[in-house]
RNA sequence: GCAGAAGUGGUGGAAUUGGUAGACACGUUGGACUUAAAAUCCAAUGGGCAGUAAUGCCCGUGCGGGUUCAAGUCCCGCCUUCUGUACCA
């Protein structure tokens, strides 16, 4: 007794918390419900490292101060367990990815619980089980089920639309659809066939099959969406990327575009990463303005380029037409003298990756098609061109070029000679072109002449609708997203195709499972992995799955191949979390009703633009179906900053086996090599001989010592195993403890922030946890000591400052202070030498959520049989502070404040400032009290209200 | 280019509504304890000047201006760094 013994404190309560369900939340309950959640693991093969519980520790502490606070409080975790690595891992070894997950969970599970997290384990949820899967493929059956009504802004069952279709036809529907619906009539519709119904409706629905351009990744084996793709490589192993044109399961997430914008508006996230989101949106408004084609071919004439723009005020300067090189109309306007050109120009952009037109931007490549447009309001003639500086998956692929109003319209025309009209009043256009709007007037431009630009704007969009030659439009730059993945580790989809098409299988048959298959790869033939899979088809008279064999296309269907993408298990999992183990709906009402959504979710900002928008999404669809009554996932966010590692460098001088030392590298040629940080010591000094073991290539090598020690270089930056400068929280658990751990990682500076891993003050917040354990052991020989005195009325004070900072740093997400606040209370009640139990208890739970196990400890020492963690803490809930003015005689209500000269050895000048300051001021403090006064020592009095 | 965030000691970082800048911690230095080390404890620690000393004065929050009795904090103009995004018509 009498030392601080944190590994057995800290084994000892998270077998007592996991053996008690301390943390099991219920679903009923008198007291206000608050839901904290984090963004749930992947369990990679490499564990957890520091960064990783950085959030969690956070949102620990957030979660078990709700607790103090008398809420019933939702804080569960699980597992975010489909995903490329452990398919990769599995293509490698041949191992199946269920097993490698499992272990990888098992892993990560042991590393959490050791740092003592307050979670409810008993809602687990796993996205690669079947009985989680089963409901992600039932949302996507929902989703196949339904369409979207533009004039409602909501999604509707799919049967609503039929209906509509025969009575109506689809004239009156204003819906979001593929662009290219044809208009029928009821009578029509009625007369279609089956097939040529689905083949409409498949138009309509919110996820659907498509022939889309994707992102193909050779390398992978498969595509990705555009969030996985940075610089134009793969974000997963930097591979190259290219265009291919495949059929493929998307969602119609820019259906929902405007309520994405506008709910940003009642949710508490931060700035950046709304704006973030806003930018992905993108939403622009302009008005599509039709070009007609003239030209003697009879192919061409007459057909219509609808192009986007965001300046139809600039529409006299348009001199051009420019066509994306993927334009549907580029090969219909050709001219046949221009024929050999532009199909040249074509092959040319295909074969060039998206990658290489980002590198090259600057180059302008293009080539005129021959063929001609009439100008709608002019009536002029003016060219098509065709250039890749206009994107085919923007807009419509087609700008009206304006090579006055816009510099890379400007850049083109003078690249290829185009002339060039000034439209803009006093401006001059001889060098660049002129892009701000409403800084001047417009002219040369018939009736808009001398207008200003929102009145020019109004006014052509008027003209161009009363000529039908255009109309107001919004366009949006989010795409759907493409939802098939030709990967094996995903939610299988609950599709089997007949002729083609295809169809759901009934809900009450799911889940359906992901089938076994003898390789991880993709067929010979092309096909996903699945490809591969021999029980693979739909009996529809069994309603089960099926060996290949049985396929007869009259009752047995081959099964769709793709999987589901990562983001889909992600996309619905906070609420499963609320009713987990229900068979069957993915959560009751009840239980949703109850905890409605999330109210503090704590994660990386890498996901602003994918899982956050698209959890965003399916909540929104599955509020217009009625399924939930939340149209808002989360609503606070918090982005905690990464904990980047700080790599360890040495300098091998090039061609040879000889390292030198960091202060040495400057007077060789040297090449830069990471080594594991493990093997450096604090002060950069290198272990040689651990490192001689650590990796062969340097068992045999020279090295070139500064004072007879080898310093590495160092480079902060993000914590990857192939950096070797990954930390583990295991070691500090052992060495230090779990309770230090989360404290410092704490202590390290601000949540949101990113900082790099420095153990340097680790010491510092240990040694804090030794003088609180000793505060408590003030007997002899370091026994436990408390007694039931009347406590001093200083540490009364010194505890309710503490409780109070405490509190402020807690709602305020500014955990790093509140770690001093501690540091500084126990300071001084050590040197107030307090035993007392009214200030000792208040202490432990105060700490507990940060240092949950020394509290618990505490708090049973200090006789108690409950657990701390289960304490409702009365002085969290009403401020309780001491009296703390009554050092300062004069109070005051008022905002305002004062200085007067207070002592005489103050110099003339100050006098005199200071009564001057006091006559401007007083005027405003007539009727109101000081409330608190500042003393500066022989200097000034300051009064603050 | 556009958008967002941020620049404070040797280091990580504090600083309510503008009110003693540098809390707290690391590091460093000195001291106590010890045969010694570790551990622990105590003291000093932004820079400069004056003084034996207590102490006093001056300068200091990226740079240049401004508002104010008072600016790290507010305003104007720059510089730098990070993060996101980008031929978006």
């Amino acid at each position: 007794m009498g030392k601080y013994h944190f590994n057995d404190i800290e084994q000892k309560w998270q077998k007592y918390w996991a053996k008690n369900q301390t943390f099991k939340a219920t679903n009923t309950s008198d007291k206000p419900k608050y839901y904290v959640l984090d963004m749930f693991p992947y369990p990679s093969g490499a564990g957890l490292h520091v960064g990783h519980p950085l959030g969690y520790i956070a949102s620990d502490i957030y979660a078990r101060y709700k607790r103090h606070k008398g809420f019933n409080v939702l804080h569960p975790q699980g597992y975010d367990s489909f995903g490329l690595p452990a398919e990769q891992y599995a293509i490698q070894t041949g191992q199946h990815p269920a097993k490698t997950t499992k272990e990888n969970i098992a892993r990560y599970r042991e590393q959490l619980d050791q740092i003592g997290f307050s979670f409810d384990w008993s809602r687990e949820v796993r996205t690669s089980n079947p009985d989680y899967y089963k409901w992600t493929q039932w949302i996507f059956i929902q989703l196949f089920e339904s369409w979207y009504c533009k004039s409602h802004e909501q999604a509707f069952p799919i049967s609503e639309l039929v209906k509509v279709f025969e009575e109506e036809g689809n004239s009156g529907i204003d819906a979001k659809c593929d662009n290219d619906v044809a208009i029928f009539s009821a009578e029509a519709w009625n007369d279609y066939s089956e097939e040529r119904k689905e083949r409409i409706l498949l138009q309509y629905r919110l996820t659907y099959l498509a022939e889309t351009e994707v992102n193909w990744c050779p390398e992978l084996g498969t595509v990705l969406a555009n969030d996985e793709i940075i610089n134009g490589v793969s974000e997963r192993g930097g591979h190259p990327v290219i265009r291919k044109k495949m059929l493929q399961w998307s969602m119609r997430i820019s259906a929902y575009g405007e309520r994405l914008l506008q709910g940003l508006e009642k949710i508490d996230w931060s700035e950046s990463l709304k704006e973030t989101q806003r930018n992905w949106i993108g939403k622009s408004v302009g008005a599509s303005v039709t070009f007609e084609v003239i030209s003697e071919d009879v192919n061409s004439r007459g057909a219509l380029i609808e192009v986007f723009t965001t300046r139809p005020d600039t529409i006299y300067g348009a001199t051009f037409v420019t066509l994306a090189p993927e334009h549907e109309l580029v090969d219909k306007i050709t001219t046949l003298d221009q024929r050999f050109e532009v199909s040249k120009y074509i092959e040319a952009t295909a074969k060039r990756s998206e990658r290489d037109r980002m590198a090259d931007v600057k180059n302008i490549s293009g080539v005129f098609t021959g063929a001609f447009a009439k100008h709608p309001l002019t009536k002029e003639r003016v060219p098509i061109w065709i250039g890749d500086y206009v994107l085919a998956s923007y807009g419509t692929g087609a700008v009206m070029a304006v090579p006055c109003g816009d510099q890379r319209d400007y850049d083109f025309a003078k690249h290829f000679d185009i002339p060039i009209k000034n439209i803009f009043k006093d401006i001059n256009i001889s060098e660049q072109a002129f892009e701000d709007k409403g800084e001047t007037v417009i002219a040369n431009s018939d009736f808009i002449s001398d207008m200003p630009y929102k009145q020019a704007f109004e006014a052509v969009i008027d003209e161009l609708e009363k000529l039908d030659r255009g109309e107001r439009k919004t366009n949006y730059r989010l795409r759907d997203a493409v939802f098939s993945r030709q990967r094996y580790w995903g939610e299988p989809f609950p599709v089997y195709y007949v002729n083609g098409l295809p169809k759901m299988i009934d809900a009450s048959h799911l889940p359906i499972v992901l089938p076994e298959v003898g390789e991880y790869l993709p067929t010979k033939e092309g096909e996903p992995p699945l490809g591969r899979a021999t029980e693979w088809a739909w009996d529809t008279n069994a309603n089960r799955v099926v060996p290949n064999s049985n396929i007869d296309h009259l009752s047995v269907f081959p099964l769709e191949l793709n999987t589901m993408p990562g983001w889909a298990g992600s996309s619905w999992y906070f609420f499963r979390y609320m009713d987990a183990l229900n068979e069957q709906e993915f959560a009751s009402n009840e239980a949703m009703d109850y905890w409605q959504n999330v109210d503090l979710y704590i994660g990386g900002s890498e996901h602003a633009t994918g899982h956050l928008l698209y959890s965003r999404f399916w909540v929104k669809f599955l509020y217009d179906r009625g399924l939930i009554s939340v149209d808002e996932p989360f609503k606070k966010l918090i982005n905690q900053g990464m904990i980047l590692g700080t790599s360890a460098i040495v300098y091998r001088v090039s061609g040879t086996n000889t390292y030198v030392s960091a202060g040495l590298k400057d007077k060789h040629d040297v090449e830069e090599l990471r080594i594991d940080v493990n093997l450096v010591n604090a002060s950069d000094e290198i272990d040689l001989d651990q490192l001689k073991a650590w990796q062969p290539q340097f068992a045999n090598a020279t090295f070139e010592l500064e004072d007879g020690k080898y310093i590495v270089g160092r480079e902060v930056e993000k914590m990857s195993k192939r950096w070797f400068n990954v930390v583990n929280p295991d070691d500090i658990c052992e060495q230090y403890g779990a309770d230090t751990l989360r404290m410092y990682e704490m202590f390290l500076g601000p949540l949101e922030q990113a900082k790099p891993w420095n153990t340097a003050g680790i010491t510092g917040v240990h040694s804090f946890l030794k003088k609180m354990w000793k505060l408590y052991h003030s007997g002899p020989e370091g026994s436990f000591n408390a007694s039931d005195a009347e406590p001093s009325a200083e540490s009364l004070k010194t505890l309710h400052k503490t409780i109070k900072k405490v509190e402020e740093d807690i709602e305020n997400f500014s955990f790093n202070t509140s770690v001093s606040t501690f540091m500084i209370a126990v300071n001084e009640l050590t040197a107030q030498k307090c035993n007392s139990r009214a200030i000792l208890e208040p202490l432990a739970v105060l700490i507990s959520p940060y240092a949950p196990h020394i509290a618990e400890e505490l708090w049973q020492l200090l006789g108690h049989k409950q657990s701390v963690s289960t304490q409702v803490f009365p002085e969290f809930q009403e401020k309780h502070l001491v009296e703390s003015t009554k050092d300062y005689p004069i109070s005051f209500n008022g905002k305002m404040r004062f200085i007067l000269p207070l002592s005489l050895d103050l110099t003339k000048d100050q006098i005199e400032a200071a009564v001057m300051a006091h006559e401007k001021t007083q005027q405003y403090l007539e009727g109101r009290t000081p409330k608190k006064v500042i003393v500066v020592p022989g200097k000034i009095v300051n009064v603050v209200g």
